[in-house]
DNA sequence: AATTAGCACTTGAAGTGTAAGAGTGCTAAA
DNA sequence: TTTAGCACTCTTACACTTCAAGTGCTAATT
């Protein structure tokens, strides 16, 4: 009984386990695994067989005569090693990726789309996470004449987005004002993230704009607006009720955990960021050990990469006896399609400034 | 007694175990009441009224040993005659104005304040409802030019929303080129729903605009999109976790149905749009004769006018046992900020002069 | 040495019976 | 007309029993 690696026999029964407990929700016993045509033993070794997984730490007991239910360790084991990748099915693929490819380059759009389609599919909740990025500036202001009352404020960002706000105004404005206004904006706030914008440049601007001072204040919020909403980290989730579907949440009180967790994007996002250096793909595994509400959930993540940056991410959450095969699988496709979606503006026409 | 006119003593007492009943969720026997004030006799008079008010259909037991819950028709009563006028306090409404304020003319933002507000404030589900209109026509295009790769297409609707898209293309497009295309959208395109939007016209579009006519085609998917947008009817529902603090929710299923119906927009939209002709404030208390997922809730709902015009709605869903007096503050309150928030930029442009 | 059959043991789930408590309706007295 | 008092009903909680599932261990078998 080497203790570093598991028998053929014992990855089959542990296997077993972890899938028959996804499928039921119930513990697992010796009898109940005879049925699986690759175990030609009987019952009583596979019960040794399950004592001595226990001492090692992958299964426990709920009670003593109930089956067994595999713990974190038994869970991480079939994720790493035991676990095949399942394989989406053409009309899924092709489903994901028309969704995404409908609201191109509108990011905010995307996330919401990504978290429907991932409840959607596996029938847990979906995540869909963008991070604050904390430092966007604008590359270039444009505007748009709507009548002398009224303006369209284009606001084009470093990293290519292209934000609008409507302005009014009391003042009577023409369209050569208008033009000249913008062009003071172009010298004076290029290149300046939002904490920048400091009070004597917003005094200064008044100053160089003459005549339309008045205009400067409604047009600086403006822009404070869009850059908040650029920098904003957003969490996008979708399909909490398919957990209530799930046995693991007939508790109220447990499902209300959950559902203050989600509604407190801080504390999502801490579970995102604090090990969310490097692995692209991050599968959290509920554990006693560490109580609160994740204690009986899961939370797959996926990163979204552009160019080999962090964009963003995507995620499930779900009960511990997640179909973790499946949920990787579109996870990985899902990130895919956004990769794509959001990439197509950007290998084709020429991208907008990287001047800084 | 008479069966039409309640006497004073009844109507005080049908108030005493509706409020008693909000508070505490549980059913309201004879000699609880005895604490109120107001009710000088002894619990066995009260049982002889009780008796008398379920007789008449105000009061139910649910089962005999238990005290008396109003009924739909008692809830009716108490909403109609017996609700007190609950007063915001100067915080309260100080606080729901400023939120809204912040996001004047985008209306899809201030629903989302707006239900996020409600359920804040009443401590149940919030919702904020924007009917499907159906004719969105434009009435102006304007345009931004970002480079020679893309630009911003500005829409300016008939009911003065405006909205913008981006839109990306493979022609080299130089500013002289962009406002004479914007003009020949401005000659053919306006005024038009987009079901009057026909292939006939887009061919006819593509042949006046000679060179480029491969923009026609992204510009009039943006144009769909901003069209659509504007027409689809749009629910935003926020707070659901709050019904879960009620023990009438304790139970899964009823719950998931709940969570259900919001999810069904298009349900809901019945709800609402039913008997949502001429009334300004609709209350639905659920009783046991309709079934479904409403029969143990409430649905308290306030439209939005505008001009006398419905522009919206605003509601609240919770357990039948609803502060009606409390919801229905906050909503009358909540409905006139945001036509006041939205009403700005129309026809009272005069107010915000003193801002400065 | 590994496997298996068999059996005693443990334990939660489900069912039953009883006692307590809350609330009522009714009757008779004030 | 109101009230005190009492018998009655019904839910809830708790203790108790029974049942089935599943285990661990021992002895027999391969």
């Amino acid at each position: 009984m080497s203790e570093r690696e598991l028998s053929e026999r014992k990855r089959l029964i542990l296997k077993a386990i972890v899938e028959a407990h996804v499928l039921y929700g119930e513990p697992v016993g010796s009898k109940s695994l005879l049925s699986n045509q690759q175990l030609t033993c009987s019952s009583a070794t596979i019960r040794n067989e399950m004592a001595e997984l226990e001492n090692m730490g992958y299964l426990e007991q709920p009670h003593t005569s109930a089956g067994r239910v595999p713990t974190e360790m038994g869970y991480r084991f079939y994720v790493d090693s035991l676990v095949k990748q399942y394989r989406m099915t053409a009309l899924e693929i092709e489903q994901i990726n028309r969704t995404l490819q409908r609201k191109i380059g509108e990011f905010d759009r995307v996330l919401e789309d990504a978290s429907r389609l991932l409840s959607h599919f596996t029938n847990y909740a979906g995540i869909a996470f963008k991070p604050s990025a904390d430092q966007a500036t604008i590359s270039r202001f444009e505007s748009a004449y709507l009548d002398e009352h009224s303006l369209v404020l284009v606001m084009v960002f470093a990293d290519g987005t292209v934000k609008t706000g409507t302005v009014y105004t009391e003042l009577t404005l023409s369209q050569q004002e208008l033009s000249a206004f913008i062009d003071v904006l172009n010298r004076h706030l290029c290149g300046l993230t939002s904490s920048e914008i400091t009070l004597p440049r917003i005094v200064n601007l008044e100053r160089q704009v003459g005549l339309l001072s008045a205009l400067v204040h409604p047009v600086v919020t403006c822009i404070y607006d869009a850059m908040s909403e650029l920098d904003e980290a957003n969490l996008k989730v979708d399909g909490v009720n398919h957990l209530l579907e799930y046995p693991e949440y007939s508790d109220v009180g447990q499902f209300k955990e959950m559902l203050d967790l989600l509604e407190n994007k801080e504390d999502l996002l801490g579970l995102i960021a604090t090990d969310g250096e490097e692995k692209d793909l991050q599968v959290h595994i509920g554990s006693h050990n560490s109580p609160g509400p994740m204690s009986n959930s899961s939370f797959v993540c996926r990163l979204v990469r552009r160019n080999g940056k962090v964009i963003g991410a995507v995620g499930v959450i779900g009960p511990r006896r997640l179909d973790y095969s499946r949920v990787i699988a579109i996870l990985n496709q899902l990130s895919l399609g956004i990769a794509g979606a959001i990439g197509t503006d950007e290998g084709e026409s020429g991208q907008a400034a990287d001047e800084n």
